[in-house]
Parts: C-alpha cells; sequence; structure tokens
RNA sequence: GGCUAGGUGGCAGAGUGGUUAUGCAGCGGCCUGCAAAGCCGUGGACGCCGGUUCGAUUCCGACCCUAGCCUCCA
C-alpha cells in the first residue's frame, strides 16, 4: 500500500509519489506573527507535522513552514501599542514555536521569514513585469489575472462570475477588480524596502510563491494549509508561481485541512471565544489538546469543546493505562515497529481515527496479555506508534500524577494511601473507604491491583 | 445567489454494495472486602424521496439541512 492523499485541484485521493524518487519538498502557511495562536492555527500545525512524521518514514523530506514578519496587521498592532514591529514579530514567532512544540509539533527543517526574502519576491515580480502577467500603478505592482487562463482552477472558480459578483469598490490603479497586490507603497513610518518601483513592501501572497521557491523549488510536492487559505492565497500563489515558472506545476499535491469550530460558533474577537493555545496549555496536557485536533479526519470540520478535550484525555487515560507499570528497555523500545495497521491507517490520507481505533485494537492485546516478555513488546509497540503520532511521550506515572501538586503535594496523596493501606491490611473497610473518599474529594482515584496500590488524578 | 465539503447509534467519530469500526456513556458478567482499572458479552445508526441492483447507509438523481469560501481569517 502507497500513501495517498486527498488532492484539492483534482478533488480526490490519489497515491502520492514524489517528483524525486525519495526526496520530498512541503510547504506549510505559518503565522502571521502579531498576536498569540488560536486553536484553529494549531489545527493545521498538527496535522501535517503528523504528515511530515509519516512522509519521514519514507523519504527524504525538507518541510518549510514561513513566519510572515511583514503584514498590515503587524504594522497596525505596533501604531497600537507603540512597540517597534521587530520586538513585536520576534516575540510572537518564538511564542509560536513554543506553543506548537507544546502540541508536540516538531520544527520545520526550513522556517524563512518573510522579511529576509524580500530580494526573491522582488526578483519573483520583476519576472511576472517582464512575462506580462504583472503591471505597475501608482507605485504598486498588481497580478494581471486576465493574462492567466488557468486562474480559479484551485478554488473551482469562474472567473467571470467573480467580477461580476464583485461588490468590493475597486481601486482606481486596478485594471480589473480581481487583479491583487505582489508590492505596495510604504509610507515613511511604514516599514518598506528599496524596489524598481520606489519604496514599499510585499503584498502576502508573494511572500509565499518566492520563499517557497527559494527554499524548494520551483515545483514543490506538497503544499498544505487551512481550507480557508484555498482562495484566495493558495489560488494567488499558485497563479504567481506558474506564471513566473513558465508554467511549471507550482504543487503536486494540494492538503486543506477543516475547519474549527468552537462550541458550534466560529472563533471572532467580538464574540470573545477566540481560544489561544497559550491559554489552553496552562490548564490542559498538550498532549490532550494535539489528540483532540487529531480525533477527527483532517478535512472534516472539528467542534473543540470541553467534551471534546474530556474526550481525549479519556483516550490518552486508556492508553497509558495500559503501558502502566510495563518497563521497557531502551533497546526493545528502540527496536520497535510501529504495528502496520496504523501506518496503513496514516497512510491513507492520514486517517487519524482509524489509527487510534488500532492504536486501542493494541492496547486491549497489551491489557490481556500475561506473558512478560510479550507485554514487554507490545508495550514497545504502542511506544512506537506514540513516536509516529506524537502521543504517549510522557511517564505513564507523571501522566496519572497530572496536575495535583497544585491542589495537594504528592507526598500527601501517598501519605493517605499508606494509611489507608494500612486501613485494610487490618481489614478496617470504614476507615479505608473514608481515605478513599477524602482522596476522591482531593481529586484522586485509588486503583487497588495486584502489585498494590496506585493512584490517579481523576 | 455561486463554489466546495458534509449530514452515521446517547455523544464523538471511521468505514463499507450483503459479514464487529473505535473511544466515552448504558446494560449483564468476571475480577475486587467494596470500588476503580481491566477483561468478556450486549442493546443501539447510517437526513428525506425516488432510481440502479438479488440486495444500498455505501452507487446515481432530486430535495431538505449544516459548515467554509466568495471581504489578504488556519
Amino acid at each position: 500500500m502507497t500513501l495517498q492523499l486527498h488532492d484539492t485541484l483534482r478533488g480526490a485521493k490519489i497515491p502520492f509519489e514524489p517528483l524525486d524518487g525519495g526526496e520530498v519538498t512541503m510547504y506549510l502557511c505559518g503565522p502571521t506573527v502579531y498576536n498569540y495562536a488560536h486553536i484553529g492555527n494549531a489545527r493545521p500545525a498538527v496535522v501535517f507535522d503528523l504528515l511530515a512524521r509519516l512522509l519521514r518514514r519514507r523519504y527524504k523530506l525538507t518541510f518549510a513552514r514561513n513566519i510572515t514578519d511583514v503584514d498590515d496587521k503587524i504594522i497596525a498592532a505596533s501604531r497600537e501599542s507603540g512597540e517597534p514591529i521587530g520586538d513585536i514579530t520576534a516575540r510572537y514567532a518564538r511564542i509560536y514555536n513554543e506553543d506548537m512544540a507544546a502540541l508536540g509539533v516538531q520544527p520545520p527543517d526550513v522556517e524563512p521569514y518573510a522579511t529576509e526574502h524580500i530580494d526573491v519576491m522582488i526578483a519573483m515580480i520583476e519576472k511576472l513585469i517582464a512575462k506580462g502577467h504583472a503591471y505597475e500603478a501608482e507605485g504598486h505592482v498588481l497580478f494581471d489575472v486576465e493574462s492567466y487562463d488557468a486562474y480559479g482552477e484551485l478554488s473551482k472558480r469562474d472567473l467571470r462570475e467573480m467580477v461580476a459578483g464583485s461588490r468590493v469598490e475597486v481601486a482606481p490603479y486596478k485594471k480589473a477588480a480581481r487583479d491583487f497586490v505582489l508590492w505596495k507603497p510604504s509610507t515613511d513610518e511604514q516599514p518598506g524596502w528599496d524596489s524598481p518601483w520606489g519604496r514599499g513592501r510585499p503584498g502576502w501572497h508573494i511572500e509565499c510563491s518566492a520563499m517557497a521557491e527559494k527554499h524548494l523549488g520551483k515545483t514543490i510536492d506538497i503544499h498544505a494549509g487551512g481550507q480557508d487559505l484555498v482562495f484566495p492565497h493558495h489560488e494567488n500563489e499558485c497563479a504567481q508561481s506558474r506564471c513566473a515558472h513558465g508554467g511549471a506545476p507550482f504543487a503536486r499535491y494540494w492538503l486543506h485541512n477543516g475547519f474549527l469550530s468552537v462550541d458550534e460558533t466560529k472563533m471572532s474577537k467580538s464574540l470573545g471565544n477566540v481560544l489561544l493555545v497559550h491559554d489552553l496549555i496552562e490548564t490542559i496536557p498538550g498532549e490532550v489538546v494535539r489528540l483532540a485536533l487529531l480525533n477527527a479526519h483532517y478535512r472534516q470540520p472539528l467542534d473543540w469543546s470541553a467534551e471534546a478535550i474530556q474526550a481525549a484525555r479519556r483516550m490518552l487515560d486508556r492508553l497509558y493505562g495500559a503501558v502502566r507499570g510495563i518497563d521497557v528497555p531502551d533497546e526493545v523500545r528502540a527496536a520497535a515497529e510501529v504495528p502496520e495497521a496504523i501506518v496503513a491507517a496514516l497512510e491513507d490520507d492520514i486517517n487519524t481515527p482509524k489509527a487510534m481505533a488500532e492504536f486501542f485494537a493494541l492496547a486491549r492485546a497489551l491489557n490481556k496479555a500475561n506473558d512478560p516478555g510479550e507485554m514487554e513488546a507490545l508495550a514497545a509497540r504502542m511506544y512506537a506508534a506514540g513516536d509516529l503520532m506524537g502521543l504517549l511521550t510522557n511517564d505513564p506515572e507523571a501522566w496519572f500524577a497530572g496536575h495535583v501538586e497544585g491542589n495537594a503535594s504528592r507526598d500527601e496523596i501517598e501519605a493517605l494511601v499508606a494509611k489507608r493501606d494500612g486501613a485494610r491490611a487490618n481489614k478496617d473497610w470504614a476507615a479505608a473507604d473514608a481515605y478513599r473518599d477524602r482522596l476522591k474529594d482531593m481529586g484522586i482515584t485509588i486503583e487497588d491491583g495486584p502489585d498494590g496500590t496506585t493512584w490517579r488524578r481523576s
């Protein structure tokens, strides 16, 4: 079975074949760094992190995820707070990476910053002008959508309808309403770079096209992002790159993740329901957030809610419960293979729910096993699967201890557990149950096993 | 209105032209001092209407509903 991916352009799930046999290039649109990432921003980062891990099993992967650090919203944020732009972007880029790391997202191979690629963008714009795909007007450079027949093929839009249906006021310097900005002039206060068209700054779309070309080449294997980027961002990127490259394909596979809602509502500042990853991981383990995001297939819509978080936590409890108390020697763990069924599920267009079902099948087999050698081998496979999916990365005991330190100390808990054990040894069941109730009130659940009593946060 | 993607059991969520998804919750049992965890068993589903078919939740068509995009929001 080969890797299958759903390509937005072709509208179908198709076998993945890299352009260059063993090497794969992937580009993911990263954050615009002027505030904290919200949970919706985290979904593509997590989903395509998993794809990157999967690709690395078979190929040499070069994965680029950009940082957009020049943007009108950043300028606005700076003007509001008075903080220099460079400070804002540096801080939020760092926080973004910390937050994503907390969700088990591995760093990309390349993390290009837009402001460090202005020369490449200018070169690409010059090329587009020379080829008749762009024109200069009043200090702006605009992409001439009319010059590119295939415009709309990615987002499946009809150019004529778009123009007819447009109600947006058309800037006077535009030849057509749908023409989009490649370069725009900057005032003295705004960040800007010298260019053949005067001092200015790049438009959003050209950034990704130029950085993708520089780091991954003219034709890349996979371009990924959120569904809402299909139009206009990816459509425009595609148009720019193909026109600049003499029609060469831009991305061979377009992957888009579905939208995330919160309590069945769209996140928006006006509703005040924007959930920041930075805040969520204060109280929810990063792995729970990660699994909650992977619990639905990536192309499906996903609703974020207290129930969804709780469900993810329970699932992880089950997985950690299976491996709890089993010592797996490093060499056994290193040699363990990810179960074929899990790999197969993930290679079927990143079918994470199916992969989780197989993960649970493995956990059940482990729970049933009695032979120490078999248990060790199964636990090792659990960890191998966890390594691939970015789950099961904590020590099980630490997992079940959870956040109890906030309410009661470990020593306090273990002292009560010991007292209860003493009462049980004396068959003083009333006293033992009283201790158990006290622990329960502290958020601790007791489990008596053949090898003694263990506890975990409820 | 246009485009795209969806509508599966109490909830979440895969998948399939006829045979158990999985997890949580429920029910019965084993285990346990009692529990918890675990194991075994079990009930419960495919938006609506037609069509194709021996047989459709799965294919085709209409309809209803939902979401995203059409406003540089992942």
